[in-house]
DNA sequence: CTTGGAAAGTCAACAAGGCTGACATAAAAT
DNA sequence: ATTTTATGTCAGCCTTGTTGACTTTCCAAG
């Protein structure tokens, strides 16, 4: 492999980072997203959506219930495009908008069965994908994957990621 | 389904791989492109410039000399979205536009002495925060995290990486 | 030499999905 | 009663992607 540590062997040669390895680990992460997102594009083409929506979708399904609010820190986009997208979902019947009981400001966010459904087929693909990665990587591989994503986010999103671990499953 | 084989060894029976652990590593990845094109982001908009731009740069500087069709397949858009920016670069004095020699048809792309300079604000940004995630994470995390990445790549540009991988350093 | 076709560039029009700013409403908090 | 918060909405702008049509240049095959 391309590891131009020399000395050590057994992947401890990989503290020795050139930035010519970690040009390599920048040029991957570009390729690998376009990888990671094909599949759901191709699907939502069909549907006449797009990524923002699959990204909607994708955590309302994962926190069912949650607020506007949140949804709108979690994707980090403002709540006017947010809204846009949010509409249309609603619209078409894949998004229940429920007003807050205890606080009547808020709206709830829930998946109908369509809403579901639809987020079942993209996530399907989606895992269709991650699961042969896995695969052909081996289980070691999986979990410096996961270490190194961490890494690489934003504390505030580390810190949601890691909170929704624990709960989620 | 992913062949559940893990008989716990070393602790990490991930081969074991339930729809959850996938919709996490889904996640991560969703966040880590995030954090991981945040800081170009911040740079570029101080310089009136985009993603795009940041990644037909990022191309040029790899590989001098490429071709306009080149670049078009490893960025994987349109002549037309691609000439608006490369546009741009040429007459900001970044990029140089050579006319091939064996076929003039061709143009040859290389990175100006500003170009390049941008290049290096534009990477070292990046290559910080990879770096860190890469000393967070550890070796063994490092390795695992690009074999994953390669696996989740398209066939075609799998390839395309690789053999960078073997020329490049 | 002529011509077909590839490589590149250009113009126009359009869409998705970001953004800002301004404003409206209802409900909670003070 | 007033202010703040959560949400929604209108209008307009930007970047970056798309398609389609057309031109210019130039290699290569007839």
């Amino acid at each position: 492999m391309s590891a131009g540590g020399g000395t050590a062997q057994g992947g401890e040669s990989l503290l020795f980072l050139t930035d010519e390895q970690l040009r390599k680990g920048i040029e991957a992460m570009f390729f690998a997203y376009r990888g990671f997102t094909a599949d759901p594009d191709r699907i939502l083409e069909s549907h006449a959506y797009g990524r923002a929506h699959h990204r909607a979708i994708h955590f309302i399904h994962r926190q069912p219930g949650l607020t506007v609010n949140t949804l709108l820190s979690v994707l980090g986009v403002t709540k006017q495009s947010l809204n846009r997208v949010l509409r249309t979902l609603v619209e078409d019947g894949l998004v229940d908008s429920r007003v807050g009981r205890r606080d009547k400001r808020e709206r709830h966010l829930y998946l109908t069965e369509k809403g579901a459904a639809l987020e079942r087929e993209l996530s399907d693909a989606q895992r269709a994908r991650m699961r042969a990665a896995y695969r052909a990587a081996g289980p070691a591989a999986v979990a410096g994957f996961r270490q190194v994503l961490e890494a690489m986010m934003d504390p505030d999103l580390r810190r949601y990621f890691q909170m929704m671990k624990d709960s989620g499953a």
